[in-house]
DNA sequence: AGCACGCCGACT
DNA sequence: GTCGGCGTGCTC
């Protein structure tokens, strides 16, 4: 009997994915957990991977492989983790190692590296094998360890390991492993010309590409390599080029962001004030916290309800019972005023996870966690995972935000991580938003989640007033502009008052696209099948999807007509008009071709918020969460497009959006206004967001829903297959469609399933990956997501599928 | 995905 | 009689 640990392997296909048995070596039985890292090899060569321990037996270890060596000497993930990883792998069809990576830090991507040296006082050739003598002849020659081991690396990836696997269980080489984590890479990396350069151009001779780097160079002194690559429109081996002939220079400089800023000092809990109805919600909340019993409530507070103010109470109670909290957010670098918020309240108890933290800061708050020293943690989708092991309360705030829904592997949705988590620990889940998603309301309905209401809002101020203005009657009036009279008048009035105004745009009308005036056809994206944008900046047509970027075309590619005109309700645009109509107002432009790194969002909404600017224009990211008490107007120029998006889900967005952004009016004292422009006045959906009334669009959703057989009514399994050519791609869907076909028949299921396609999908191309896709409307039963696990399978082994990925996604997006 | 095995053609 | 093409099958 020997010690057999079940291993999550790194680097495998779920076509082949399952937990690898093998023998813990004698040396290292005491120290093996579960939840440990492991080095094993692995396949044919026996290459050393990294893997996680997820049980442990005593059993019979013959013909099995041997563990190579221990990671970690603590386990990196709990016994509740591990059972977590399970779910992840039932029911996001990832395989093991992918969903216990999910649930590290990023910077715990080891990278394993084998480091070979000669054994020198070795002398037992009896035992090597002919080829085995020869190769260690050859090692012999060399001194030192730092080309024994180059050597031998090199040998290996031409020859393959078995000779040198001899050498070492012969003890005539010694492998040693090298763990290098990648931490504190968190640098940005600049570049600028060298005093060679700079002294003596002359030595240097240069592509043109080359020539406007150095050029953009000379002009700017430095800059960030990405953003050098931006602006001259080059990709990263131009400036690689550079470097290599001497006339460039890479430097690095920290990624500098305060995470840990106090400044805004200390606030008591006890300061913080509820309304009836806000106090109501947390007794109710706080009631079941204190029960310990895993239950779900969703909180539907109108915009500028105070819901802070519950949670508040509510984290702060938990806590003092001993207990600790987990408060999602959907998108942290929108929310800075809430971290410092919390910060202020609670102080270093509170951990922050999310993106733009750099590696070793990441790592550092995982710490701080794990060890028990937060006991509050925020942060975005992936801090769900976070390493708390007494979890009394999990908030998710704006809970009917997409970002939930993670869009790669694995493909779960936060919603029923968090359920996991919450019956483990037998905590309270708290969804809320002034707009829940369809599917969480039609639980709460059903009865499944308790719902809380707060129907007023905290000041007590009334919902905005609401105008809807018809554009088609003031094109009708020769009024051209994006601005309708209304909306200008209002502007005005706000401008007179000195009271700030947002404008919300839409993101599709916002970018520039040049389109050709004779055959009608935009300029696409090489890789892509979407239009290329102008970008004012750097002068270019980019593509936002692959990043690619070229010059300005002055013909048009498909017809070669070199009349072409811009389209769109672009940024040029845009500004004239403004500037037409209000020549002197202050007008904050957000959006990603102004601002270059995200961070700059949390100063000029700063600037914003303190009234340096007195127009803020912007797309979806600036109707969320955001708290500005100055605003009390908002216009909404255009979203109709996004009513017709081509998901089952649009509506919805589109009546959050709406809602959201309109209730970013008038959340202070004064009453706010809104303006709504549409060329579909009469639509309900804009009408319903104008009233800010949910309830009557969720009936009208969820009717819709259930004669169209949608989400919730039923689930949605989205199958995505993606390669180079096009037909292939199509083949390898229809072989897929065959076997599902086939296999439903002998399934059987107890609710129907009903499966569509295959369809191209909207985005029909993205890097140069064409994309096709099944939707399969099924209920998400064990049966049936043995089913999916089984055709992924099945279907890797196909010759239609060899060149094909392919996965499957549970109630993601359908559209994309 | 790697990697090795294996079964056929073209070379010294 | 051997080198190397890439089809096939496996990964504890």
């Amino acid at each position: 009997m020997s010690l057999i640990a079940e291993i999550a392997v790194s680097g495998t296909l779920y076509s082949f994915d399952m937990l690898f048995s093998y023998v813990v070596p004698q040396n290292i039985c005491g120290a093996v957990r579960c939840g440990c890292r492991v080095l094993v090899p692995f396949g044919k060569g026996n290459s050393r991977r990294i893997g996680v321990i997820m049980r442990l037996t005593d059993g019979d270890g013959s013909g099995l492989k041997s563990v190579s060596s221990l990671v970690d000497g603590e386990p990196v993930l709990s016994e509740e983790l591990i059972r977590l990883a399970f779910y992840l792998h039932d029911n996001t069809f990832c395989t093991y190692f992918e969903a216990v990576k999910a649930m590290l830090p990023p910077s715990m991507n080891v990278i394993v590296k084998e480091k070979f040296r000669l054994n020198r006082s070795f002398s037992d050739f009896n035992s090597l094998g002919s080829e085995a003598t020869e190769l260690f002849g050859k090692i012999q020659q060399f001194s030192d360890d730092e080309s024994v081991n180059n050597f031998i690396n090199n040998f290996i990836s031409e020859n393959g390991r078995k000779t040198v696997d001899e050498l070492c269980e012969n003890n005539a080489v010694v492998s040693d492993n090298v763990f290098r984590q990648k931490i504190g890479d968190a640098v940005l990396k600049m570049v600028r010309l060298t005093d060679g350069y700079i002294y003596c151009p002359e030595n240097f001779s240069l592509t043109p590409k080359q020539k406007t780097v150095v050029r953009f160079l000379e002009e700017n002194d430095t800059a960030s390599s990405k953003e050098t690559a931006y602006m001259c429109g080059v990709t990263a081996v131009v400036i690689a080029n550079l470097v290599r002939n001497g006339a460039v220079e890479e430097y690095e400089t920290e990624t500098f962001r305060h995470v840990d800023d106090f400044s805004d000092g200390r606030a008591d809990i006890n300061e913080t004030l509820l309304s009836n109805e806000q106090q109501n919600a947390y007794n109710i909340v706080s009631e079941q916290v204190h029960k310990r019993k895993p239950a779900v409530f969703l909180l539907h507070g109108v915009t500028g309800s105070g819901k802070t103010s519950v949670f508040e109470k509510l984290i702060s109670d938990t806590v003092s019972d001993g207990r600790q909290v987990m408060m999602l957010i959907p998108e942290i670098s929108l929310t800075p005023q809430v971290l410092k918020r919390f910060r202020s309240l609670f102080g270093e108890r509170v951990a922050v996870i999310h993106s733009g933290l750099t590696l070793g800061q990441r790592l550092d708050e995982y710490k701080r966690i794990r060890n028990g020293n937060a006991d509050i943690v925020i942060g975005t989708r992936s801090a769900v995972f976070a390493p708390l092991d007494n979890i009394g309360l999990i908030i998710m705030d704006e809970e009917g935000e997409r970002s939930y829904k993670s869009d790669s592997t694995p493909r779960y949705n936060t919603h029923d991580v968090a359920k996991q988590r919450c019956a483990y620990h037998g905590s309270t889940l708290l969804l809320a938003s002034a707009t829940p998603s369809i599917e969480s309301y039609y639980l709460a309905e059903k009865g499944l989640y308790r719902l809380i209401k707060i129907n007023k809002r905290y000041h007590n101020t009334s919902l905005p007033e609401v105008n809807i203005v018809d554009m088609s009657e003031e094109r009708a009036d020769g009024n051209i502009t994006e601005f309708s009279r209304t909306l200008v008048d209002e502007i005005n009035f706000n401008l007179q008052n000195g009271e700030q105004t947002m404008l919300l745009l839409n993101r599709r009308g916002y970018h520039t696209i040049i389109s050709c005036i004779d055959c009608g056809q935009p300029v696409y994206c090489p890789n892509c099948s979407v239009p290329l944008t102008y970008h004012k900046r750097n002068g270019r047509l980019m593509c936002h999807f692959c990043g690619y970027s070229g010059e300005l075309v002055k013909k048009c590619p498909s017809c070669n007509s070199d009349r072409l005109k811009s389209m769109g309700f672009g940024t040029q645009k845009l500004e004239e008009e403004l500037n037409m109509y209000f020549p002197t107002a202050r007008i904050l432009r957000m959006d990603a071709d102004t601002t270059f790194s995200r961070y700059s969002y949390e100063k000029n909404f700063t600037d914003f918020r303190t009234g340096k600017y007195d127009i803020m224009i912007g797309t979806q990211m600036i109707g969320k969460g955001l708290d500005f008490p100055n605003v009390t107007l908002v216009g909404v120029l255009s979203v109709d497009k996004a009513l017709y998006a081509g998901d089952f889900r649009s509506y919805e967005r589109t009546f959050s959006l709406i809602t959201q952004v309109v209730g970013r009016s008038g959340r202070s004292l004064k009453r706010g206004r809104a303006v709504l422009q549409t060329f579909i006045p009469d639509h309900y959906i804009i009408n319903l967001a104008a009233a800010q009334d949910y309830e009557s669009f969720y009936n009208e959703e969820i009717a819709l829903r259930r004669t169209m057989i949608f989400p919730p009514v039923c689930d949605m399994c989205v199958f995505c297959f993606l390669g180079t050519d096009d037909i292939s791609v199509k083949k390898g869907a229809d072989a897929v469609l065959n076997l599902m076909r086939e296999s439903l028949r002998a399934l059987n299921p107890k609710t129907p399933v009903r499966v569509l396609g295959p369809l191209k999908c909207s985005y029909g191309k993205i890097n140069g990956r064409h994309r096709w896709r099944i939707i399969m409307k099924c209920k998400n039963t064990a049966e049936i997501r043995g089913f999916i696990s089984d055709v992924l399978k099945k279907s890797a082994k196909f010759r239609e599928m060899s060149e094909i990925s392919l996965y499957a996604d549970m109630n993601g997006d359908t559209g994309l």
